[in-house]
RNA sequence: CAGGUCGGUUGGGCAGUCGCGGUUCCGCAUUGUCGGGAUCGAGGAAAGUCCGCACUCCAUGGAGCACGGCGUCGGAUAGCAACCGGGGCGGGGAUAGCGUCGAGAGGCGUGAACCUGCCGGACAAGGGCCACAGAAACAAACAGCCCCGCAUCCGAAAGGAUGCCGGGGUCAUGGUGAAAAGGUGGUGUAAGAGACCACCGGCGUUUGCAGUAAUGCAGGCGGCCAGGUAACCCCCGCCGGGAGCAAGGCCAAGCAGGGGCGAAAUCGUCUUCGGACGAUGGGAGACUGCUCGUCUCCGCAUAGCCCCGGGUAGGCUGCAACGAGCAACGCGGUGACGCGUUGCCCAGAGAGAUGACUGCACAGAUGGAUCGCUCGAAAGGGUGUCCAUUGGACAGAAUGCGGCUUAUAGACCGGCCUGAGGG
RNA sequence: GCCCCCAUCGUCUAGUGGCCCAGGACGAAGCCCUCUCAAGGCUUAAACCGGGAUUCGAAUUCCCGUGGGGGCA
């Protein structure tokens, strides 16, 4: 996923962390707004202390980036996302972390219409 | 060969596809959040942050005190208390092994490699503490033993016995305790005691030998014996200014022009009579606890490099390297490490890059085949081959280095000690 | 990333190296009281974060680790 695509300045996380709605699933939590002023999809990804050591953090995120890069030129654009790692996500493969994202994307309803 | 023990190396390989970050080059009807190529891209611990440095800021890093740290000897280093090699005293190794006694069980003596803890001073001086128990915790007399006196009794006397009696000697014996003025044997004595003697142990001192030294071994002499605790205070010696890359520098933006602290003047010279300069004294601040010393500012209502409050959470730099640099080889050293030659330029993010999938081999583990070799009477064991399943730990750079500590599946290599057999 | 601090029953805490197999309060359990509950009374269980060192003796002193908390642009 490359830079363009990532969602990094801190005021940005705290302001779709407070009013994005929220989607969630034993794998991973999707937080999404709405935001015309960005020209296409922004992704933040972030894992907390709970899901463990650094490697595991890494994994995680790495994880949900691999699985997010297909969908990130075909949704639709001016969303900011955030995906949030569970605990249970370090053991998941990445086929496991490709469903979970989709199943979220879909209750979201930001899946084009000929995919869902 | 068996057993024990320690150290070193490695920390997964190859190929393909997709993807990420840095550097650099090229392209363009599309100069961009563009496209393409080349190249580089985690560790031995990157971790804990326990020590030590580099570097930066505190104007300079000055003296003394305070405070803190360290403390056997020698070495290594830019530096380190922690690294390396020794020494001493413990604990383990040790139900090893060896010797000896024994029918045996086992007893006694001695006990390697190696691992591990501690290390100035308690006789240079001083203070504190040593609960409980115990008579007494650094000096002491509870019981006991012994002597003398007195009283009573027995006795003709000599003398003997007894004592909620008095005075003294003594620590051998008893009990307490973690610890009670060396141990064994003798001499000695009223009873005893290093009071004296022999041997042993310990301390001090001295000579010789070995060693750079700590120290060890052997001998002489001495008082004959001095409790422990300094990871309690303390004393002696040595070392240390403080903070930390979120240090620090530059730019942009933004909030402000808010509150607190706050002194004392005197004299001299010049004067255009407003004042200026200098000296003494004072105040604020810096040197991060105090004093001195040094420096900056102020001068009668304000200065201040002071304190509080308020604001920013963006970018560039520090910061990605000619360096205490990395690799290979050689030499010196037991080793930490040093020297030389050759080659190389080797991660640099910023919500934070090194991953995913597929295939092929390879260590290893488990199960099976009962096929081969081998040990065995057998049960069974070892090893090879084939098949299936499984399968590679701990863990992720954030200014950089050295050491330590902690986590770590396995694989490979080597040293030392003890024992057995063979040459 | 860097720098500090803390750890004692379920919770909050006290605790000069020995008087501590660690005290108190709340809570818990049992009993008494009451027609029942509450309140009250009595009793009981329950902890020094782990390992090593110093010491005759460690919750306390020293070292290493573990787990929490806080600050710094």
């Amino acid at each position: 996923m490359q830079r363009r695509f990532r969602l990094s300045r801190s005021e940005d996380f705290k302001r779709v962390r407070r009013i994005g709605k929220s989607y969630a699933h034993p794998l991973v939590v999707l937080v999404a707004q709405a935001n015309e002023t960005s020209a296409n999809v922004r992704v933040g990804v972030a894992a907390g202390k709970s899901t463990g050591g650094a490697v595991d953090r890494n994994r995680a995120k790495r994880l949900l980036r691999e699985a997010m890069r297909p969908h990130l030129e075909t949704l639709a654009s001016g969303w900011d996302l955030i995906l949030i790692a569970r605990p249970a996500l370090v053991t998941a493969t990445l086929e496991d972390t490709r469903s979970a994202l989709f199943n979220l994307l879909r209750r979201a309803k930001l899946l084009p219409a000929d995919e869902s």
